[in-house]
DNA sequence: TATTGACTGTAAAGCTACATTACAGTATAG
DNA sequence: CTATACTGTAATGTAGCTTTACAGTCAATA
């Protein structure tokens, strides 16, 4: 009547492997109604619903562990209340992987930018209008040197990290516009990470608006302000003035060079109008 | 000048644990750049945007491998491709999940109204509209009993697994009209698997349209026909005639009781008109 | 100087859900 | 009688750590 299962067969049966069926036997999961005195086992074609609803229950993700706590006292009720949780579980994990693929999109159009500006000159000043920018500010660890502006930027780092926000959108310095007219770039400059535009939960987030800006492709640490007077020369000598702050945004850091290049390679934007 | 940094410290600016760094010093992957006579390790400031990026490559799902391979040769280019494979394997995993979503609310659906049907009343049948039905199709294997119920339905399970779709929207038995009008239901009845909405690849599928239909909730193997020649005769009594195949809705498999229940409790479900 | 507490090290096991490998016994067909 | 197809157990590997156990080290305090 009821002939027998080898394991292949019910294995095969189930659409998964003779070592899986052995498994779920150790753990005491699914175990077969008959082992021979060889210790083969065989199993009954009625257990084969039973092994059903493990795949089923393990596709959608649920443990073993808890499978095996389930099927202690199996109800369509529990059964409800035990597929919701997974569901609440697989819908925060696409909220997660939808945020995790717009960073890596983020990170992907910042290196895109930096490879087009290979195509630009280096240190010769050009007009941009630029996007509006959200930034996480925090003045630089004195003295300010190479090794601290690592520690300021990892300060800013972890806040996002925390949240979960994968940090994707570039770093940089920002120089405040009174220090820069006052001829003191760095009195209270710091370092700053971009948030992507889809991260809102920082109030204490500083927002850039957009804007005409003088840009300028560089090589150099953001506290050698050569560049940025350099830049400022320029806006003055063609009838604009600063009207905000500068940043100084990374676009390729010094890991992607070995020993021989030791400076980010940087651009420079700063917000200008006509003078008045 | 460089001052270097203790181990918890390193891990804590860059919010890992020890132990993390322990074991990317044992993988090569990111060393100390001194180690003391007494084994302690020292790390650099500038050791931190190494170790930021590999944080980063990580968050966004980069093996560990992948990331040691990715340092020894690292370009802006590449980085991106890299990140582009992942964004890619990103989108599928969402896509998965998004699947495994629905299937889960189609159990959830399948559980509720079994849940239901306890407010009626058994094997009193009743008229119902019924919504459109997609079914995989197999003759059962004969003899017709109780184990080779579940080799045909596992035949069909099977196909859907391999799709990578997880089988979710129900199972049950079909009765072909023609068998059932020459008083031989189970002729070439067989079981059927269900498929989601959703689910439009399967060319040999059948689609059972909506309309009315008498229905009839009991305990019971399928191929048991007696609460199917009662719903026939409800139907013919009450002027109606049968106008396509007979389906037979599991909605609590046996996986669901101990011992003593051993009967599916079933939806039978039979497309009505009224009679000619 | 001794002690305490905070730090450091290594080594091993644990985690999940099996897959893989190695080695050996068993059933069946030719 | 042999080939091959199946079965068993046991051990190891997978990924990326975490946890535990045990022991040495360092700096400050009593």
């Amino acid at each position: 009547m009821d002939d027998l299962i080898a394991i292949s067969e019910m294995a095969k049966l189930n659409g998964i492997s003779r070592q899986t069926l052995i498994y779920y036997d150790d753990i005491d999961l699914f175990k077969p109604i008959k082992v021979d005195d060889n210790g083969y086992r065989y199993y009954s074609r009625r257990q084969i619903p039973f092994l059903r609803e493990i795949c089923f229950l393990k596709s959608v993700g649920v443990g073993l562990k808890d499978v095996i706590e389930h099927f202690k006292d199996r109800s369509a009720a529990k059964e409800m209340e035990l597929l919701k949780e997974q569901r609440t579980r697989i819908l925060q994990e696409i909220a997660r992987l939808n945020k995790l693929r717009d960073s890596i999109s983020q990170r992907i159009k910042l290196y895109e930018q930096s490879v087009e500006a290979t195509n630009v000159n280096i240190r010769e000043p050009f007009i941009r209008s630029c996007a509006p920018k959200r930034v996480l500010f925090k003045e630089y660890v004195k003295p300010i040197n190479r090794e601290n502006l690592h520690i300021t930027l990892m300060a800013l780092w972890r806040k996002v990290f925390k949240k979960e926000l994968v940090p994707c959108s570039g770093f940089g310095s920002m120089f405040r516009m009174e220090d820069v007219l006052k001829h003191q770039p760095l009195a209270s400059a710091g370092s700053c990470l971009f948030l992507p535009s889809w991260s809102t939960d920082y109030p204490e987030s500083i927002l850039l608006p957009a804007g005409e800006c003088a840009c300028m492709y560089k090589y150099g640490m953001p506290y050698d302000t050569e560049s940025m007077e350099q830049l400022l020369a320029w806006i003055d000598m063609n009838g604009y003035e600063l009207c905000g702050d500068i940043v100084d945004v990374c676009l390729l850091d010094t890991t992607f060079y070995r020993e021989q290049k030791t400076l980010d390679y940087c651009l420079l934007e700063a917000p200008i109008r006509p003078k008045t």
